[in-house]
DNA sequence: TAGGAAAGTGCGAATCTCTCGCAATTAGTA
DNA sequence: TACTAATTGCGAGAGATTCGCACTTTCCTA
């Protein structure tokens, strides 16, 4: 136990709840921070949702979480260590799949060398229909 | 005058603030609700959000015009024979810039041929960081 | 071309999501 | 152990969008 806590090597001060909520990111992969609260909650029924949402900003000012945005307007978080991929989010059915990240390795190089535009692809889904759906679909 | 109007044609009713909507989303380019609703009041002061809100729903359902994610949560709407370049959003300045859609051909071909994805690359933007804040950027 | 059904509008209330202020509590430090 | 600053809980508040409902308007039909 000689090593400090992940979180007091960020700088941050070691809480029940902050561990609570970045713990609830990382079993969950994807989540609101409604479903983080939730979550959080089935062991610590107590907890805020105002301490939810500082909590997942704190987290995400020292790079331990990171929030990508995957539909209407609600952010959904990651651990940061599991944002290697994006998000194909399908209209249709609203199923959130996954593809490595270098499938779009062709397409940020392009922007970077034509728009000098540094893009981070995870950081927005990737909307369209999905396999499914386009089978379907009329 | 024979030929139907093009809202009529759509099998949508015919009313001033419908058509005043449309022209406004026409005119502004890029604009969400409420900008389309100031713009709709300049000529039309009484015209209620909600409607607003109605109108663009409705035009969405029958193709006039589209809306894409630009960033944290709200919507912003464009006539539909406008979706034909992509939004670069930068995370640092906020500025909104375009590219061709053309730059995400092979992105967009690579997720069909790999995962049978069909993308709409401009229903979200794309986030990343602008050529000019890269630069400026420590 | 008048009459009426159904679509559309205005209005206000209700939701949902997220932010803020403030007082009480707690972690980490000396 | 005592102190200071960070953190939490709680309730209020802001912004965006939705909904119910009564009234109005459009457009089809006789």
């Amino acid at each position: 136990m000689a090593e400090p806590h992940e979180l007091r090597q960020k700088g941050l001060r070691l809480t029940p709840q902050r561990e609570l909520v970045l713990s609830a990111v990382r079993e969950l992969g994807h989540a609101t921070p409604e479903e983080v609260a939730e979550k959080v909650r089935r062991t610590h029924p107590g907890i805020n949702l105002s301490t939810v949402y500082r909590n997942l900003e704190t987290l995400e000012n020292v790079g331990l979480v990171q929030h990508t945005h995957l539909g209407h307007g609600g952010a959904t978080y990651h651990a940061a260590e599991e944002l290697t991929h994006l998000h194909l989010v399908c209209g249709k059915c609203g199923s959130v799949g996954d593809a490595p990240i270098e499938v779009a390795a062709n397409f940020v190089n392009a922007l970077a060398d034509d728009y000098g535009f540094k893009t981070d692809v995870t950081h927005f889904a990737v909307y369209g229909t999905c396999a499914d759906c386009v089978l379907t679909d009329v």
